[in-house]
DNA sequence: AAAGAATTGTTCCATATAGAACAATTCGAT
DNA sequence: ATCGAATTGTTCTATATGGAACAATTCTTT
């Protein structure tokens, strides 16, 4: 045992700023590249692999208050890069969908060199198999336990 | 090989995202019930390990902007947390102590039974080894491999 | 020693962000 | 059918954030 177990958390949460901060600076910049603000981005790449899905389902997804995301989505619906229409079914849902011009967006997003995606893969192919996967995994029970931790229930507690 | 290696950046990104939206909340919500602003928990937990240092480096181990540092500060000094000195010997210079007062508030952070940093442990400790250290191993590759591709020679490029 | 470059912090401002109040719709119970 | 609760989005507002201009100091060159 080289180090306590008490204070992972602190070397874990700094791991993580140290990641975190550079991420979302040049996530940021590659959004304003594309006069796109980040939440703008990131819902669209979301949208782009999820195909129509409605707003709700959108902010679980992304995880961002749905304040933030309604607005950023009316920048997206103004340069037409996706369409806002209301689910005949249940007319308080907005179903969203991807236009052709918001695929192609995002298709030369991913191209583009100097762009935050090409960059990561370039680094992240360099990465072996087992410590990417690990850190995935471990990424997957950090999100999970400290959601649990908020007890929130959307969408599990159901009581019937 | 279950996947393609091209698109590790999306999912990394998206996995990423995941802890970060979730971790940041929760942040948030330790540093406002102690009365502080996230940036300014940031740099209180960083000056408690470091002792005093000046702000340039903090800046540096935070990766914060300078500005977004400077006016946190103000209110790390207003309550009494934190010193601003002027090194004499380099008058632009302030070096930052971390007070009594400032790390009794640390201590009780991290015993905070609700905080982040007592949840984050809990589920650490619930990590084995080899998926913990792979992930911190990930981490840092990715930093280092982001932080280059910056071209930031802050305190790296001395010209002589 | 004086002028210009570089370093370090601060202040100002425009924008991003997220909580909270609100509006519209649907559901459920009577 | 109608009222109240729940769901889904939108708008409003206060705060957080970070870039850029600025001020003070130090270093370098002549």
């Amino acid at each position: 045992m080289t180090e306590t177990n008490t204070s992972r958390a602190r070397e874990m949460m700094q791991s993580f700023w140290r990641v975190q901060r550079v991420l979302i600076r040049l996530m940021h910049q590659t959004a304003l590249q594309n006069d796109l603000t980040l939440p703008q981005l990131h819902g669209l790449m979301m949208l782009n692999e999820q195909g129509a899905i409605t707003q709700k389902e959108l902010v679980q997804r992304t995880r961002m208050p749905k304040s933030t995301l309604s607005q950023s989505l009316d920048g997206l619906v103004e340069k037409g890069l996706i369409r806002r229409d209301i689910n005949p079914d249940n007319r308080r849902e907005v179903v969203l969908t991807i236009d052709q011009s918001g695929k192609r967006l995002i298709e030369e997003i991913e191209q583009q060199e100097e762009g935050t995606e090409y960059q990561l893969n370039q680094i992240l192919s360099r990465l072996n198999q087992d410590t990417y996967h690990h850190m995935l995994t471990a990424h997957q029970h950090i999100a999970d336990g400290l959601n649990e931790g908020l007890t929130d229930c959307e969408g599990v507690c159901r009581h019937d």
